[in-house]
DNA sequence: TTGAAAGCGCTAACAT
DNA sequence: ATGTTAGCGCTTTCAA
């Protein structure tokens, strides 16, 4: 079984490449070329399982059908989740997805930036770090469509996708409030990411706002989960005073609660516990921690539909299509569109005070 | 900043695209071109930031440094871990990844075994599904490297790395056994694929040999977890005279936890558990959970390693290079090699016997 | 030592 | 309605 090429195919049919590529890409009519024709190629190409070379066709045309997909870490279960939604849809329209972390290092995001440039891939969903704003720029510049998710970057303006990150924030904290906690601690990670900020800035709001003490724990991010757990062991030896902590993000959550095994405290009886991201840990953990969702589908539904979007239409920057995601605010800046796409929140035992 | 091809380049040095070329593919001196010269053009290419495109590169050569890499469920943590090790190394080397999940969905595993081999990968990288050996033979007959990883498909002869399934599951249901554990269930995905078999064999073997009778359930798996919770519940109410559960996976083993809870039955009193593969609920969960778990990064890096060595000798099937994992056997088979990790065992408090 | 030119497989402007 | 042909940007044979 050889390999046949356009030319084999025009040669074997006796007619011309043009004729033979004119059918293949569904210009038949609109070149009018003859039914029988049309029919008699289609007929040779599925008889001999002719598949155009997409190279050769990259080549030509620009366009790669393959999208970059550019996340902090594959290995998160979150970016992981959502490169599957992705993956799915992408596929169903013909695109591939070739993927990076960039561990939130800019240095090598830029090499990314710059190799997805070099691969021509058609376009690309970042969940972007900081310090990458000018690569990015240039790239939205040249014409590559770009959509953020999960965080954005002051200053660019395009496509995104992220979910209401304050708003979530500042009501959980009033739950915490309104069950009766006057000291509500915060641990984050070390972050001037937009979703990161957000986060901080909700609980800070709800705390502000009831004339309740502000307790933060920012805590640089490692791989080492020793390094997660020892500055919150500190932090909750020298705050003895609290009654309730907010994880802000799921790595602080388990590593939290490891923390307090360690130090033998009770959920909710000496802490109250509420999380951002919910898991199996805090769904079987005992008691069963309240934990904020994300709607991992409906985020990356709405970042690749954006993506497919642009993609359709040539133009960069048009105008938005109408469709909304079924739930979720949406707002046309310049021609791009950015989404919000509301969490959830479980409600668990952790949250509730014991009287 | 306009583009520059590789003739820009030639004209504006006033040289050829020949020369231009060697010299940018490290041939120079083999086709002694003058040190001048080449100082001149390597000055010239940083200067205006030259970079080859890559698929007129690919159109020529045939090659395109992009690896497929296929797994059952990106999403999985497992899968999603592996293929971030895989990316850092790969990237590394300079190759780019593509990735797929099968769902161990034959059809659509074919759909993308076409796929690879028409975006012309230069090598892949899979966890197969059953069903699909035909292709895959054809696939690897072709010329394509073939490293299979986590489960292997009878009677297809290529590079693969795997956990040695069998004698962990021996080993850990030995443990129970030891315990004074007499009546110990395995629950597990109905698969007849290699991993899940050698698991499933391994716990049969020790209670055997133990004379103890065999208690196995078998799921079928479902996105859904409630289609797992419910025949696990089932099983459980039926077999009231077990003392112990030894789950076969990860998706059972946090799903048979939850069953646990509805039924109300605390471990290890009513039911003493192991399961197979680790994670952050298992620790955290009380009690915590006995658990094997897999060496997820010597599994990737080994996997990776085998693929990266096909691809530096054109040889496929070639006779294998000596560098071994720093533990974990291998075995040679007609010039392919078969890796078999080592797994762990972490023993918590699941799996002791109360007295 | 260096260069001219063919060609990888495809698309599309320009014939006819 | 169908064919001729010129590239896309690169590598590599062959010639000089």
């Amino acid at each position: 079984m050889k390999k046949y090429s356009i030319s084999d195919i025009a040669q074997a049919l006796n007619i011309s490449k043009t004729t033979v590529s004119f059918i293949l890409n569904n210009r038949a009519e609109e070149k009018r070329i003859s039914p029988q024709l049309v029919e008699r190629v289609q007929q040779f190409v599925k008889e001999v399982g002719y598949k155009p070379n997409p190279i050769a066709k990259s080549l030509r045309t620009g366009k790669t059908n393959i999208i970059g997909l550019m996340v902090e870490n594959i290995a998160d279960p979150f970016f992981a989740a959502v490169a599957r939604h992705i993956e799915n849809k992408a596929y169903q329209n013909g695109y591939k997805i070739i993927y990076c972390s960039t561990d939130n290092n800019t240095l090598k995001t830029k090499e990314l930036l710059e190799m997805f440039q070099e691969r021509n891939v058609d376009g690309c969903i970042i969940a972007p770090p900081i310090g990458v704003e000018a690569e990015i720029k240039a790239l939205i510049d040249s014409g590559m469509p770009v959509i953020f998710f999960d965080r954005h970057l002051e200053g660019i303006v395009t496509d995104q996708v992220e979910i209401n990150n304050y708003e979530s924030c500042l009501e959980a904290t009033n739950l915490l409030i309104q069950e009766g906690f006057k000291d509500i601690g915060f641990i984050t990670f070390a972050s001037t990411q937009t979703q990161m900020q957000g986060r901080l800035a909700g609980y800070q709001a709800a705390v502000h706002h009831a004339h309740l003490r502000e307790y933060v724990l920012e805590i640089k991010f490692d791989q080492n989960e020793r390094l997660i757990i020892e500055p919150i062991k500190a932090f909750l030896t020298k705050h003895t005073n609290l009654d309730a902590i907010f994880f802000s993000a799921i790595q602080a959550g388990t590593n939290g609660l490891k923390a307090f095994h360690e130090l033998n405290l009770k959920v909710p009886e000496d802490l109250a516990v509420i999380a951002f991201d919910d898991c199996d840990v805090f769904a079987l953990y005992a008691p069963s921690i309240t934990a904020i969702y994300q709607p991992i589908d409906q985020i990356a539904e709405a970042t690749i539909d954006l993506l497919l979007k642009r993609l359709k239409k040539k133009t960069p920057g048009a105008p938005a299509a109408k469709s909304a995601p079924k739930s979720g605010s949406k707002t046309v800046l310049g021609n791009f569109q950015q989404v919000i796409i509301p969490t959830g929140i479980t409600i668990r035992a952790s949250s509730r005070k014991k009287r």
